[in-house]
DNA sequence: CATCGGGTGTCCGATTACGGACGGTAGATG
DNA sequence: CATCTACCGTCCGTAATCGGACACCCGATG
């Protein structure tokens, strides 16, 4: 499985940028960094970055995570699909999970296994491209043949209570599952 | 908003399932308490709770929460729409993060604040409320309806992209926007 | 046993949906 | 200016879908 990614790297560290390029450049090609949340918006809407490692304080005495909250609001906001991993070395068991609440994907602590930060990066990459490719496939058949899947699942089988459920009468259900070949 | 919801407390201390009533009674009616992860699908099975607040470790030399893990998982299988929010007196930022990951909605620390409680557990009915609602939502032209809408956003109000990407000709799509009622 | 309720699979006259084609607009380009 | 490209709104001959009705089956009940 290819997991070759274009990663955005957020932190006003250099070093850590650096370390962060090390670890993943070896799989990932593209590793942009960017050392100011200003323009996150911009930055993100301009690529469609597969996996963005976000920190979570951008001032000297800034430890509360708050910045980096709002900079993951912004970029979901921006780009709903991507997966966001927040990165602090001030964690605490409520922050990572208001972190999660918000939509990040993981959470990493500094200073990092170098493995798991891999691995996690891995991960996301794999989430975003799920999401990509579940949003683009629009396409009215597939979602009905889906939505006529999970109705039979959730009927066990009966049909007369799918066909409802699914706002159709039973010889529509019928013709749909010949066409989509979900007789049994 | 009402949120009073139907709770189900899995922990095999006394003390712990009181204490949740205490806090949790003056709001919910139905507040069941299971003292052993063994049953824990058939419970679930029986019972369209609201919101599940699971402990991490049921045994005396337990600390890493893994039991607690596979109970969410376990529960999840069964009933794929309630919020579980899972306690534990030794967590961990990997743990919290491991468990939201695996699909807990949140992460409590015993002992907890008895506000901060409440509102874990009204939003977890909340969340379990609106997934159950929109699995209820199912019946073809509100699907359709959305997935028009949908794409009509993601291509910023172009008809012709939108059309290609739902899989429609553009008359099938303007036909549909009459019907629902999109038409700017 | 007969009856009821719930479900299945199919048919056919009536209705609706389909999409290629037409005519038009707007913006970019030489 | 003329041309091209991309998009918009609509039409109409053709094709597909619609759902009430029919016949049947199965399990529960008196």
């Amino acid at each position: 499985m290819d997991m070759s990614g274009a990663l955005l790297v957020v932190d006003d560290d250099v070093d850590v940028v650096r370390a962060a390029r090390l670890a993943l450049s070896l799989r990932h090609e593209k590793i942009d960094a960017l050392n100011d949340i200003g323009t996150i918006e911009l930055q993100v809407a301009a690529t469609n970055y597969d996996a963005i490692l976000l920190d979570m304080n951008f001032a000297a005495q800034r430890r509360d995570g708050s910045q980096g909250m709002d900079a993951l609001s912004r970029i979901l906001a921006t780009d709903p699909d991507v997966s966001v991993i927040l990165m602090t070395a001030f964690g605490s068991v409520n922050v990572a999970v208001e972190a999660l609440k918000r939509g990040a994907v993981d959470f990493i602590l500094k200073p990092w296994a170098n493995d798991k930060l891999e691995a996690s990066v891995a991960a996301a990459v794999d989430s975003t491209r799920r999401r990509r490719a579940a949003a683009g496939n629009l396409d009215i058949e597939t979602l009905e043949k889906k939505a006529i899947e999970a109705a039979l699942a959730r009927a066990k089988g009966n049909l007369s209570v799918a066909a409802t459920s699914l706002g159709l009468s039973r010889p529509a259900l019928y013709r749909r599952l010949s066409k989509y070949g979900l007789l049994p």
